[in-house]
DNA sequence: ATTTATTGTTATAACGCATAACAATGTGGA
DNA sequence: TCCACATTGTTATGCGTTATAACAATAAAT
């Protein structure tokens, strides 16, 4: 009876208080992960997974680049990275060379240049969404405190 | 023979170019990511997961909440709540109380309140190890922006 | 009183990420 | 040259988180 009207109440009136938002970690996480969620939404038009996404901008920007290398410079794990490239390489958006009889260097295909560019346009429109109504002054602290949290290893 | 020495020394003297670098989201994104990995580590000294001992913060901020509030606070979903504190209720670092016959108010123990303040200790001392050593305008700043950025929705 | 919404549960699937083992091949030193 | 060692890529597999759908019980609204 009152019990349940003053929960009534609680739960109608306020949110409840959720000590973490104090952190700037729980903060960063929330934020970073609704980007990411975000993100992953955009690319599902184009047919492609965040990772995937990446993969082509890094091909991109490193011709014939080697599989593991793509997977050193993006924290994807080598048996990981074989699906990955596999499903790529059926779409016809990478084509990849023997360097040796052991390791291969990946290339975009035209298709491919095609659909990164779009991946890279898609890109900056989220990274404006998000940032672009920061001033010069606050990217630069972000920028810096970034880099300096990821440094702290 | 050319090839592969041209290829051995890319591979050996420089990384890969990166373009997602130069992007706010994706180094938001390894840096949460980094942190996430090291919270979850030190929480599991205690034995706890990080979506369980943010449930025992929650809990201690807010006595007798309930299982879908501690959800929506959270973001976790009904359905993924259950398990959860039913590893907290087994482990009697927490109890519910009938509000109804449908839904119960949760509450730290004992156990559950010594825990929880440990896991606090946790948790500050980790936001120090990661973000001790910016200044108070940047801070304030990080603050700002994270707030601005969670706004865009 | 009947309809509607909410709470909590179960089962299940998808996804990302990690590990281990393996074959094939390249690399560097005796 | 040959051999031990490291690297590349693959397969299989498991774990943890998160998402979905269906359900029963109960509260809330009309």
């Amino acid at each position: 009876m009152f019990r349940e009207a003053i929960w009534g109440m609680a739960n109608v009136l306020c949110p409840a208080v959720n000590p973490l938002e104090t952190r700037l970690g729980y903060r960063l996480r929330r934020v970073s992960s609704q980007m990411m969620g975000e993100l992953a939404r955009r690319l599902g038009a184009l047919d492609l997974r965040p990772a995937e996404a990446s993969i082509l901008v890094l091909i991109d920007a490193n011709p014939a680049i080697t599989q593991s290398r793509i997977g050193q410079a993006l924290g994807i794990q080598r048996a990981n990275m074989t699906p990955l490239v596999g499903g790529l390489l059926a779409r016809e958006l990478i084509a990849r060379e023997a360097i040796n009889r052991k390791s291969h260097g990946f290339t975009l295909t035209g298709p491919g240049r095609e659909m990164t560019s779009r991946v890279l346009a898609l890109m900056d429109e989220h990274e404006a969404r998000y940032f672009g109504n920061l001033s010069a002054t606050e990217l630069r602290i972000l920028r810096g405190t970034l880099d300096r949290v990821a440094l702290a290893d």
